[in-house]
DNA sequence: TATTGTTATACTCTATAACTATA
DNA sequence: TATAGTTATAGAGTATAACAATA
């Protein structure tokens, strides 16, 4: 059942022939069915990738959410907090916190609606839109790091599969 | 700087015209910087798919951690507990809780090594290689479900590109 | 001293439910 | 009644630290 290409025979077993024996060389250990299923790649991928993000914007501490929340308040200003939560698929719950930090640090601002005045529009502030403009260079830099993992053309075509997702 | 391509005037500003009316139709706001980069889909992506896994695993309750936990134990049987964590990278604090839950339901089992005795050598019992078989029926069942969505030859394309995060 | 399994804590994220003020 | 924002809670998942038994 092993499916590893890099079977070396016992050489990972500790004292072979003890029925108690415990296998622990990481290097030796076969996948099997999961070696088939484009999720765990997916999973894999998406957390060396986040990993990544998370470290290149690290001088900024901004994590990958709050990028996407920033980006999209600033592409779309006046939105709602619902018209956002759903757009990102963020629960609208979480968005609260999400934007007390982010209001806190200054970069968004929560309008109050006059038009329906149980919801807020949202702005980025004249220094959220500075700071913004500085995370997406940070964010373009990640972008290369990805495109030297994987390679230029991989990348996009990566980009064209999953465009139906965004 | 909207990026949508399904954009459409001000239809989805309610009161146009108003300083702080708000927008909310989630069909047309635009992702502007988002749309380039390969975390965002690869994220959306990874969602949607787990979503699908643990649906179609519903019936058995299986999550897709537990999964690959039974996968890579049925394939390696003596492995400790610390192989298992580093293999699939998951901490060995929170792979302690899995096991628990995997034992309980008579999955796996834990057996002391004569070797080593601070570690465990992990089993698949009979009742779990039975069970382990069903699940991945079940889990070849949510990969077709991958196929429908972004095509056989995508997915194909998808794995190749993502070999080496396994 | 170092490692394995364990326990515990904290923080992030997801999923709900319920509350308030509006509509 | 329904919706927007908020608050609260519970369950995963991640990241650490510390401890006992053993190496």
């Amino acid at each position: 059942m092993r499916t590893t290409s890099r079977e070396t025979g016992d050489s990972s077993r500790k004292r072979a022939g003890n029925g108690a024996a415990v296998r622990d060389v990481a290097d030796d250990i076969g996948l099997d069915a999961l070696v088939g299923h484009a999720g765990y790649a997916v999973r894999r991928f998406q957390i060396w990738i986040f990993q990544d993000f998370i470290k290149t914007l690290g001088a900024v501490d901004i994590r990958p959410t709050q990028y996407s929340v920033l980006t999209v308040i600033g592409a779309n200003p006046g939105l709602s907090q619902m018209a956002v939560a759903k757009r990102l698929g963020i629960e609208r719950a979480r968005l609260v916190h999400l934007l007390d930090s982010l209001e806190q640090r200054k970069y968004v601002k929560r309008v109050k609606s006059k038009a329906d005045r149980r919801s807020h529009a949202l702005h980025l502030t004249a220094h959220g839109e500075t700071a913004l403009a500085k995370f997406k260079r940070l964010a373009a830099e990640h972008e290369r790091h990805v495109e030297d993992k994987i390679g230029k053309e991989n990348r996009e075509q990566l980009l064209r599969i999953l465009a139906g997702f965004t």
